[in-house]
DNA sequence: GGGTAATACTACTTGTCAGTAGGTAGGCGG
DNA sequence: CCGCCTACCTACTGACAAGTAGTATTACCC
């Protein structure tokens, strides 16, 4: 019954600056993904990052500046594991394929993230859904441009019928939407999510229900 | 100064219950779809609704309570507005095109209801959350079946790149997010909407350039 | 007109949570 | 070994919001 029966407060090792803050940042996303971001206490976020809660206050600010800190961090993550597998040189559908693979890929190894950027992120109204939203606008427009570039590259202008802008906003919900599909069904591997995505945006139903396949070119 | 410059409390007219319950569920859904579940308080949704705190509650029961008949009422309003622009014995490609119409419809008409289905219902995790994701699955089914069936009438069967539950998933998704693109164009069509997924969907972006183009048939 | 039930309100209790005040402890230069 | 800075904590405050108790008012039927 001396001090080796009472747990010893193992938890207080002073950590530098940089890890705490990686930790509380990793508790968050967390926390944040599991209750949205005003269902999620600080308190519990302190709890899971196993700091005290002025911690977060002296190290990440205001509730607000720390689901900005997340959603930026994410959104970073996100952007570079896409443009890590993107080589512009190829043409549309290519780029367009390996885009959907590293993105798929991210989604399967950070759900977490990609619930708080996807879901989350517009609950809060003002300035982060703003933020999120003009993400997604420009990712939007990416895609659009490369619409576009594979339409001008075969000699088709504007079309009545042909709003860049309107398909890759359905390109780009399909294939969130089928991000969130995959989160049930995790045997799915991401080349083949893409694979599935790219026979329907650029084949199309009619062509797929003729037998045709789109294939990745070697 | 007699009882004339006092403004009459004209707001206290006894209306019938139904009434009520209709205002209030009409604020709900309004304040529901500006702040998401957490952040609408009670308060506010009494205000909007021109009724004092206790009358909700006695007449719709708990915010959780309250917030299921919001729910449940526009979820019934959307399938009861799909279902009524649809006309069975046509084929696939038919089906959907007048389905998305009247999504498309139902988005610009009710866009407050749009957005607490597609976006709030989703924050409130748990009992809600599931009913959502139901209704969701089993519209993505639906779809499913519109495009095996398309798929069997061509005699094509299951193949290895051809899930009809991953595609329906997109193309929900993509339709989804082409009414959310919409609600910030609000004046494109619902035909020229629904034309564009069809588009997209069936002919697939190989034939868009092309020079293919989808029109409903006659 | 008078009773009664539905309609409606004001004013409270209670709990939760963001944010803070003020203090402790361990490393480190001198 | 002594001050001092940084990491870290417990314990509080203040505000806001869900839900309720108790009461007042009017429509309507006989």
């Amino acid at each position: 019954m001396s001090e080796e029966d009472q747990r010893p407060p193992e938890r207080a090792r002073r950590l530098p600056r940089a890890v705490r803050e990686r930790q509380i940042l990793d508790a968050a996303v967390q926390v944040f993904s599991r209750h949205g971001y005003h269902a999620a206490s600080m308190d519990e976020i302190s709890d899971v990052a196993g700091v005290s809660k002025p911690m977060i206050y002296t190290y990440l600010g205001s509730k607000e500046d720390l689901f900005g800190a997340c959603i930026r961090r994410e959104a970073t993550r996100l952007l570079e594991a896409i443009q890590a597998g993107v080589q512009p040189d190829l043409p549309p559908d290519m780029q367009l394929w390996h885009g959907l693979r590293s993105f798929y890929r991210f989604v399967a190894e950070y759900r977490e993230s990609w619930t708080v950027l996807h879901r989350q992120a517009l609950t809060v109204g003002g300035a982060f859904a703003a933020e999120i939203t003009d993400m997604r606008a420009r990712a939007i427009q990416l895609v659009a441009a490369l619409v576009v570039s594979a339409g001008t590259r075969k000699g088709v202008g504007e079309q009545a019928e042909f709003s860049g802008e309107g398909l890759a906003a359905s390109l780009v919900g399909g294939a969130e939407s089928l991000a969130d599909w995959a989160l049930d069904h995790p045997d799915i591997s991401d080349g083949v999510l893409a694979s599935w995505l790219m026979n329907l945006v650029w084949l199309g139903f009619n062509d797929l229900i003729e037998g045709a396949v789109w294939k990745p070119s070697e």
